[in-house]
RNA sequence: GUCCUCAUAGUUCAAUGGAUAGAACAAGCCCCUCCUAAGGGCUAGAUCCAAGUUCGACUCUUGGUGAGGACACCA
């Protein structure tokens, strides 16, 4: 690695000088500044007793040469700046295009396996844009993790058993829905359940109870039982439209039996009784006391939180368990984890909750079919008829298939470019707009690379090495950065470092574009190809990553 | 009330304790008789307030202010 052997050439030059020092060396955040830049000379300065930028400059005449290290600088206030080669730049060129989809792919999580929990549905309810956050993330990390050489088992973690699917089925009777049931129907039914909950509440606790304990061969099974298929089916065709899979599932109603096992268990051990109910007194460790089983004698979502992290001990073997879900579950997760590191040290040890911001909506163009929410759907479809009208406007024609592709790239980038923790604000008018820093530029550079690529008859350029006098370019000098953005995000878990860079790579390339033409027909017309193949590749496998497809046209 | 997040151009976001805080959208101007104008170029515009730590603070600490969230039987 370059990062290393520059490491180490500093490192020898401050022994030669008897200085000891951690050697931090990042990327300037200017590419004038040159590839990589150091700060030990300013470090060190203080207990030299020297003037920073006097120390640096004997720091750098004691560094020795190196074929990858064009020449090295100090600048600033002490920067120690090293440029790296030509011979360098174009040997990596030559190096992504033969490592091709393998190019990013690294193995710092080889040999362990990782469960990652994302996009559990509530069954009943509509999938709707805050789901479209979580499944986003959750895929970006599916996949960057994997790329870093994890064996990832992704799950999802269903609700089939709550008080508002008792609402929702009590609404479907009442409505006489059930013969004619319809994914809408169950989202209608759920909005009228929770409005009427307070002028029968006692049916719908009885429904709710009947469901919890699985009594068979009722109406509200029957219901239930048909609403939950069509539920079910929703969420595996929309996920799928999303571009995830899941390999495994655990189910509500499963870890409710489990969690309250564990829970009953462990009183009064670690739960206490209280006013009828088991509750965990978090309070004593800094959170907050809370229900675990109701006085109805039902787990509430914390102890299915709870037996759901046992029951993935007991279904698979892993390394780490992450769960991937909305900041507002913060504590909740943190009081699980501390009640489950009281019962069984290894659930706390090895499971991880990340969480990412709530979403929250500026205009609120996009019809939605309950009158809330705007549901992830329609959202899509929103977006996917923009993208049409300018394919028909342009002379390029329309592509339905592109069109769906350009609607997901749109939503899933604006995303995945907010760092974790941040709220997102969806404007709907910006965010999913079309150009712009945007899922859609970044596919547009793509399919302009692409372009060239195939009029330039492409598969020449595997064997380039003579970049016939070109200088070094911008986009070169980021190329090779690609995948420690990749194992910075897979280290992190924030996909953003991936969009960001990206969209940086798009921008440097396009530039580049509008001043240089690659087609000349002369001598650099090679090299340049590579290097327009280098951009494509580098583009491609990063929206892989971030779950984006890359049309070849647009 | 207690606890947890967050606060950067008009707006939406970047910025491993480093150099002149970087983009995009919106605004104004310019570029298709050359490879995809969903593109490129130029102009203007920001670190909530106050102390502190540090050679150096958007970033760390403390105290304010403002917004969102959690806090007993919803998830």
């Amino acid at each position: 690695m370059i990062h290393n052997d520059i490491q180490k050439l500093i490192q020898d030059a401050l022994e030669t000088l008897d200085l000891h020092t951690e050697v931090v060396l990042e990327h300037p955040s200017d590419l004038e500044h040159g590839d990589f830049s150091s700060n030990v000379a300013m470090v060190l300065a203080k207990e030299a007793g020297q003037n920073p930028r006097e120390l640096a400059e004997k720091i750098v005449s004691a560094i020795k040469p190196n074929e990858y290290v064009e020449k090295t600088e100090v600048a600033g206030a002490g920067f120690i700046n090293f440029y790296l080669s030509e011979q360098f730049f174009t040997q990596k060129t030559h190096t992504i295009l033969q490592k091709a989809e393998k190019w990013g792919a690294s193995d710092i999580y080889k040999g362990q396996t990782i469960l990652i929990e994302h996009s559990s549905p509530n069954l009943f309810k509509p999938f709707h844009i805050g789901h479209l956050v979580n499944n986003s993330l959750g895929e970006a990390l599916v996949r960057i993790i994997s790329f870093s050489g994890a064996d990832v088992i992704p799950l999802s973690f269903p609700s089939d058993v709550s008080p508002g699917i008792a609402k929702a089925v009590w609404a479907i009777l009442d409505k006489n829905w059930q013969d004619e049931l319809t994914i809408e129907r169950i989202g209608e039914a759920y909005v009228h359940g929770v409005a009427e909950y307070e002028n029968h509440k006692e049916e719908i606790d009885a429904i709710n109870t009947s469901l919890y304990n699985k009594e068979e061969n009722t109406p509200q099974w029957e219901v239930y039982t048909k609403g939950r298929a069509l539920s079910e089916k929703y969420f595996l065709d929309i996920t799928k439209r999303l571009g995830s899979h899941f390999d495994a599932f655990i189910f509500e109603s499963e870890s409710e039996a489990q969690g309250k096992r564990i829970v009953k268990e462990n009183t009064p051990k670690v739960f206490q009784e209280s006013d009828g109910a088991i509750i965990f007194k978090g309070s004593e460790y800094g959170l907050f006391d809370n229900v675990f089983i109701n006085s109805a004698g039902f787990g509430t979502y914390l102890a299915k939180d709870l037996g759901l992290l046992s029951l993935k001990f007991t279904k698979y073997t892993f390394d780490a368990s992450v769960t991937v879900t909305d900041i507002e579950q913060k504590q909740h997760f943190q009081l699980v984890k501390k009640a489950a590191s009281l019962i069984e040290p290894q659930w706390a040890e090895k499971s991880e909750y990340i969480q990412h911001g709530r979403l929250a909506l500026t205009s609120g163009k996009i019809s939605s079919r309950d009158g809330g929410v705007p549901l992830a759907e329609d959202i899509i479809d929103s977006v996917k008829e923009r993208a049409l009208v300018r394919m028909r406007e342009s002379d390029r024609g329309e592509n339905e298939e592109t069109a769906e592709s350009i609607a997901l790239s749109a939503i899933k980038y604006a995303i995945v470019r907010v760092g974790m923790g941040k709220n997102i604000i969806f404007d709907l008018e910006q965010s999913l707009a079309l150009e712009g820093d945007t899922g859609p530029y970044l596919q547009y550079t793509y399919a302009r690379a692409n372009s060239l690529l195939e009029k330039g008859n492409a598969d020449t350029v595997a064997q380039v090495y003579d970049r016939a006098g070109l200088a070094i370019t911008d986009i070169e000098r980021l190329l090779y950065r690609f995948p420690s953005v990749v194992e910075r995000a897979a280290q992190e878990y924030e996909p953003h470092y991936i969009a960001n860079y990206l969209a940086e790579l798009a921008s440097v390339y396009n530039t580049w574009y509008a001043h240089e033409q690659v087609l000349d027909g002369g001598e650099t017309q090679k090299y340049k190809l590579a290097l327009t193949h280098a951009v494509a590749q580098t583009l491609k496998n990063g929206l892989q990553l971030l779950s984006i497809d890359t049309p070849a046209q647009m």
